[in-house]
DNA sequence: TTATATTTGTGTAAATCATACGCATTTAAT
DNA sequence: ATTAAATGCGTATGATTTACACAAATATAA
């Protein structure tokens, strides 16, 4: 009974990337089987002998040529029997983000196989792939709350402004400035270099680096990054 | 190539339950196979037309014959390629709840095969069980303090002591009774009953009731549940 | 070179929420 | 009747969050 299970183990990657107050999500042209034509989350199936977290960098290195600032499993897809039609496939999906340095990469270099899409602007998905990107979105919203994983989709230097416009686009509320600003401040967790960036108008802004190690040192002892809202 | 991919799925399940300031999870015997003699979280291997879900319920029942109040998806445990020395298995681990009444049930009549064991004393576990489980009792300490699950493992009548109890053992944390009282009735998602408790000693107690309604309505609105400590 | 537009950077008062803490009430047991 | 044990309620203080306005630094246009 055992011996004739017969499902396969893929994993699947939703990337978020982010640049000029825009969410992008990263796709893939499906090439064979029945869901081609329609764009897809980067994965594939897991080979034997690799382990998941290594299967999912594979798919992402191969399909398209990313490496990932933040990484986690997200959720496992294996509800809905036929959501493959060709066979019973259960997905671990993966969360992962980057900057916008890597962003322009692949836009550039690959356009035909890999593309990043806005948030807004998604064609229809291969698969359940649709509902594993809303899934990924609505944890995406809830941990940028709750980690500072808003970093991660930022330069390694970003004005306060980038971070502030951020929080706003992909939590679709406003914020006091003043307030956001007060508040990250309060945590320590950044730093002003003593670089300014260059600016189309208005008052040159100072560059600002997340203290990835304070952060790491200040969890040990308890410490809680959160963001509210009015 | 994806022919031959030769990776079994199965699902585990971590099942909760408390009883006189007391947390328990459930565990069965291994019978067979290289683990015997470990006791084990309940699961096994997912058939072929078979939602994932299903298959936990499934085992659940067939190994403890219990059914639960709270379920949802913890985590899959894929990433040791030989977490299971036979073959290579990933396991979706379900995170589950149950009250008291249920926790009497197994302890009396199938003790051989399942027990509840206090979640100070577990014993060695099988495969890689002790990991999990571990990462079970860190989601439910976390998911106590942002959302109800609390009464899940209560009776559905209850009394603010036995609440109140049940945070402060399974956080392991000292609360102010006052303010916690004060915060649980700000919700306004429990109400009294007109029925009381009986005691031991001291003032009677009135029981209260969980109201999910009520609660599955204000979450609608935005409402956000949560216990702080000093 | 002056004025204007644009964006950054800061401070304070009011309101809300969390914390700390004490005492009266109701029962059972002696 | 007194004591012990647990429930049920209220208030003052401190901490945090919110709301809100104006000065400073630059680029551009007049």
């Amino acid at each position: 009974m055992s011996e004739n299970q017969n499902i396969r183990v893929a994993v699947d990657a939703i990337v978020f990337g982010y640049q000029n107050n825009q969410l992008y999500v990263l796709l893939i042209q499906q090439k064979f089987g029945t869901e081609k034509s329609y764009w897809a989350l980067p994965g594939g199936l897991v080979k034997n002998d690799e382990s998941l977290q290594d299967a999912v960098k594979r798919e992402l290195k191969e399909e398209t040529n990313i490496t990932v600032n933040y990484f986690e499993q997200l959720f496992t897809f294996g509800d809905d029997v036929f959501r493959d039609p060709r066979n019973r496939v259960i997905s671990v999906a993966y969360f992962a983000l980057v900057d916008a340095e890597k962003l322009k990469v692949i836009a550039d270099t690959d356009a035909e196989k890999a593309q990043w899409f806005k948030i807004d602007e998604i064609p229809p998905l291969a698969f359940d792939h649709t509902i594993i990107l809303g899934k990924a979105i609505k944890r995406l919203k809830a941990k940028l709350i709750y980690e500072p994983i808003g970093f991660d989709l930022l330069p390694k230097e970003f004005l306060f402004s980038e971070l502030e416009n951020l929080y706003c686009t992909i939590l679709e509320k406003e914020i006091d400035r003043r307030n956001f600003r007060k508040k990250i401040l309060s945590f320590e967790i950044i730093e002003e270099t003593d670089r300014f960036s260059p600016v189309k108008s208005g008052r040159p802004a100072k560059l600002f680096r997340f203290k990835k190690e304070k952060y790491n040192a200040l969890l040990e002892k308890g410490f809680h990054f959160e963001i509210k809202f009015a």
